[in-house]
DNA sequence: AATATACAGATTGTCTACAATCTTGAATAC
DNA sequence: GTATTCAAGATTGTAGACAATCTGTATATT
């Protein structure tokens, strides 16, 4: 047997981390952005972070890469350097994510009509279901906005699973939570405006049972488009975050 | 005054080239992997690559981490270590990259179809130069390949440029050579069917003219289906590469 | 007092080393 | 001859150090 390497350093990580720290540093700093807990518009410090997550530069420096690439961060283009500098939010922007993904979504949509009827209805039927989640939510006094992200997060991810090839599942995955971002910090419009997007959501599960592509994509494109009217309205009343 | 490091380096690289070398890699990677050197199903040592790049490991890795999040490499899930493979070309993929790229592309058409009237003269001036071009290097006896692809290029990158925010030309712009990877290795389709390109082009310039936004994005993804379509029938009697 | 210069601290970009893991191939047992 | 086990090499993931650059402040000069 290969000499054991017996010392019984059973904690979970050893001097080198030789595992996911990339992947972790990732989704961790992606989740304080989203969250808000790194403000729009601020420095980031790689060393900083690094201490934070208790990790080396290298997979936080790749980390940060990735979630430039996905227009989490940008950089001030110095001569040289760059810093890097959490994306802000501003309404144009917002504008422009939420046609974008409007149309991603659009695009799998219509392939989901286009699947035989049977699975139309299994998933229209699971769609139903999220619907009526939220709409259940909507009767409760006080809304927790926790939940109601995740079930519209899982009522367009389910559209996209079941429709979409892998390059465009990839694709929405990268942008969601950047839309999700801007729900989050800006969670009142969402939660006041609930009722609207549930009717909207219950269209497009109607146009799904159809088989009718385009009624599916008008319908997702009109839910994002509203949601971003909604949105920019709350924008105006609470002014942009980050941009100065 | 702090000690001079005098010594007269005037090397362009120091031992440490402080410079963008990131930058250097992700390009001149990407470069290998559009125009085939590096095989499509091949394995990527990082290693190699460096030497190959006169870099350390380290901005390669980025690179590689960028090229992967784009698509360009995709990545053999072993329990912990990943290895990078570079990404097959299938038909399969190229109609659902081709289906992306031409929505992307009508989302921005329709935007440049919504300017004003003297700004769209303005490009479909532009436009029309390029499509000449194209149509002049489709007289000649033995059309070089290489010439076409840039000119082509540039006609929808005008496009993208005039219509689209900056979001929307990211993702133009990590998108795009992927579809020119397509063209680049079945290059025999384009020269052939470069007539029929021709006049779908000019189809969409009259439809920037007329401020259709509609019209517009419908003649772009028709442009991006039927060239999807011409490629599939192509890689139908040559084969996929590196899927096996 | 205002401007220019030089220095010090902070931060980024890259390199090298090392540890963990995977792959490959050969030796052994059946 | 075939299957299993083990070990050596290859490769990846992370850490830590160093060099280059930027930024802000204090000092000198006019």
């Amino acid at each position: 047997m290969r000499s054991n390497p017996g010392n019984g350093k059973q904690s979970s990580r050893s001097k080198t981390d030789h595992g996911n720290s990339l992947r972790k540093a990732f989704h961790e700093i992606r989740e304080l952005i989203v969250h808000g807990r790194l403000s729009p518009g601020s420095w980031i410090v790689e060393a900083d972070l690094a201490r934070h997550l208790a990790m080396s530069r290298t997979p936080v420096r790749s980390a940060l890469h990735w979630l430039q690439r996905e227009g989490y961060v940008i950089e001030h283009k110095n001569v040289r350097k760059s810093r890097m500098v959490v994306a802000p939010l501003t309404k144009e922007d917002a504008g422009e994510l939420y046609s974008i993904i409007g149309h991603v979504e659009g695009l799998a949509g219509r392939q989901t009509a286009a699947l035989p009827k049977a699975e139309r209805a299994e998933i229209a039927g699971r769609l139903k279901n999220l619907n009526n989640q939220l709409a259940e939510i909507l009767k409760t006094k006080s809304p927790r906005a926790s939940g109601i992200f995740d079930i519209d997060r899982d009522f367009h991810r389910a559209i996209i699973e079941s429709g979409a090839g892998p390059r465009l599942q990839a694709l929405h995955k990268s942008i969601e939570p950047q839309a999700e971002r801007y729900w989050r910090l800006y969670a009142s419009s969402i939660i006041h405006d609930l009722h609207l997007s549930v009717a909207e959501h219950s269209e497009i599960i109607a146009a799904i049972l159809a088989g009718d592509p385009d009624r599916v994509e008008r319908g997702l494109q009109s839910n994002w488009q509203k949601g971003c009217e909604r949105l920019a309205h709350v924008i105006d009343i609470f002014g942009e975050r980050g941009s100065w």
